[in-house]
DNA sequence: CTGAAAGCGCTAACAT
DNA sequence: ATGTTAGCGCTTTCAG
């Protein structure tokens, strides 16, 4: 007793012929235009839409439409933990907005970036957010060529012409705040742990750090900087670097929660009490930050905020309306948890 | 000089136009039916294509061919950590076989998850997998009622007749592994932190854990069983139960390695030593589990692969190819890392 | 070996 | 106030 057979889902013309009309009288109350329509009508019809379970095929109107009320979400790699409250941001709008959204992952991988681009296209998204630091620069330049709205998020290189929207971060709000914090109690010498020197928003993080770090007559110069991965691992050799490094510093800028919290594991790991020898100090405020011990002290970006933000701007950009310049900016802000304090006095 | 108009991007017609063929002749080069094809038209098709640029448009070649090639992927919350693997792992092969994926993520809230199935349904996904423990039951059925193929993962309960397949995970295997792992060296007295009774993968980890200790004869009856939540949160607390009860556990087998962390961080911040004072073991292995310190000992789940395989089933249900019954199982292991080791001697 | 024509489900003029 | 018609871009018989 198997039903084989696939029961194709009602079309409009069901609808049309139970109701006892005509497609174009289904299609005005699908679309809401009603107001001079008999009031039976309109009954009948909605009626034979409940009776036989309609739903319009988003593929149908889409065709006729030329718009597909979709877009495409283009992210370097879900694992990354900083992702994920944008990503909820950017469902959240383009939900409640009616959108519905391809999801896909360069994996920092221009191919594949390319390939997923080109299948964005093919299924005629109407716009698509980029949040793939590495690769922003080059997809961007393939969606303008195929004429596809975008917006990417921190992405702090020029914005050309086009339809091409972005919305930057502000580190340097936050990592002056941090600094602020740190100088405030006492301490004088502070590390920072950047991100690879080739990604722009590590350059971005390091010479706001330089920048707050001068503002207060520190010497930025002899700041002992190191380069590290935004990764956890790694985090020990990069801790020893700035161990090594003279004069020692009591409290160390990272890049992101990661590599502080690599920095953390790797402190406890060597007997190192944190923040009673080295204050530590991240970026982004994962979830993660607020649940370890000692919680990190942290810089906060406010990243369901972000997704919704470049939503925003992308539906705009897509509806036309697009504001000039299409640029926006969110600030940081420091968090200060248990993972920081006073440097102890035997700064030598 | 702003150029405002929107180039429509070429279509099948000016493909065939500029190639002096019919539409026909095109739509064959489009699909390979090439053979008996007088090669020069081929080669004059081909030269159009690549001159205009031209691309398929998926949305019209859904429209005939009743099939979208586009999977959805219903999610609970993109933040856990635990499904970011499993999503690489579909979008990998989904990607390879030529479909493309609409994410979702259900927040735990039927309503939104109704609501983002009969969106996909709507966009005439050919198949959905749903990854979110606490909504299965009703995802599927909702899925069901449209037609819809669907593959459940690690969703415990009986799986209907119907195009509807499950992954299950063998949670039995790697717990037994871990027990005896802790028996081995000495344990006697073996804790459980468990999730929210709701939730059915609670209980099949709980049960394993039982029987695991019942089949080394030890009591399995006096074991500490406390429940938890899954998350970081809240961990002092079932520590302190722990740390309450009588006789006290010398290792603690963790529902996740989120709680298994929150353990591990609580611990830390009431001085005591892990492995020293407890031994702990997580499950999943999630990233952060080998990047803490100490490193996790941890029941791992090959998540890519539990990715690759509801993909794989799926595709077998779209294409009906359907595998009887429609069922597959994936193994878990204990990796052994630094967080587990001998009791100490004082086991009162 | 290739073309003409119908149709997928829907919307939007243009009638009436 | 509602129906008719012509597409949207593609595939697929069916003819030649």
């Amino acid at each position: 007793m198997r039903r084989e057979t696939r029961v194709p889902r009602p079309t409009i013309a069901d609808v049309a012929r139970q109701a006892q009309v005509s497609k174009s009288t289904v299609s005005r109350v699908l679309n809401g235009q009603t107001s001079a329509m008999r009031a039976t009508t309109h009954e009948r019809v909605e009626q034979a839409i409940a009776d036989l379970g309609y739903r319009p095929s988003a593929l149908a109107r889409s065709l006729t439409l030329g718009r597909s009320r979709t877009i495409g979400l283009l992210i370097s790699d879900v694992g990354n933990p900083f992702y994920a409250e944008v990503i909820q941001g950017v469902e959240d709008l383009a939900l409640s907005e009616g959108y519905s959204l391809f999801t896909a992952n360069t994996r920092y991988d221009l191919l594949r970036a390319e390939r997923l681009i080109a299948s964005l296209a093919d299924h005629e998204v109407d716009g698509v957010i980029v949040m793939s630091s590495m690769l922003s620069e080059r997809c961007v330049a393939l969606l303008r060529q195929r004429g596809i709205p975008a917006v990417v998020i921190d992405w702090p290189c020029q914005v050309e012409i086009g339809r091409v929207g972005a919305v930057r971060v502000d580190y340097a709000s936050g990592i002056d705040q941090a600094i602020e914090h740190l100088v405030s109690m006492g301490h004088r010498v502070v590390g920072h742990l950047s991100g690879p020197a080739h990604l722009p928003t590590s350059q971005t993080r390091t010479t706001a750090f330089l920048e707050a770090m001068a503002a207060r007559g520190l010497d930025a110069q002899s700041a002992p900087v190191v380069t590290g991965t935004l990764r956890m691992e790694g985090a020990g050799d990069a801790l020893a670097s700035f161990l090594a490094h003279s004069p020692q510093p009591t409290a160390i800028l990272a890049a992101n929660d990661q590599s502080a919290l690599g920095l953390l594991f790797a402190a406890h790991g060597m007997g190192l009490s944190i923040p009673g020898d080295l204050s530590l100090i991240g970026l982004d405020d994962i979830r993660l930050a607020s649940q370890v011990s000692p919680s990190l002290t942290t810089i906060a970006l406010p990243r369901l905020h972000l997704g919704r933000m470049a939503t925003e701007m992308l539906l705009g950009l897509v509806q036309g309306q697009a504001a000039e310049p299409p640029i926006a900016t969110v600030t940081t802000r420091l968090v200060v948890r248990s993972s920081t304090a006073p440097p102890m006095k035997e700064t030598r």
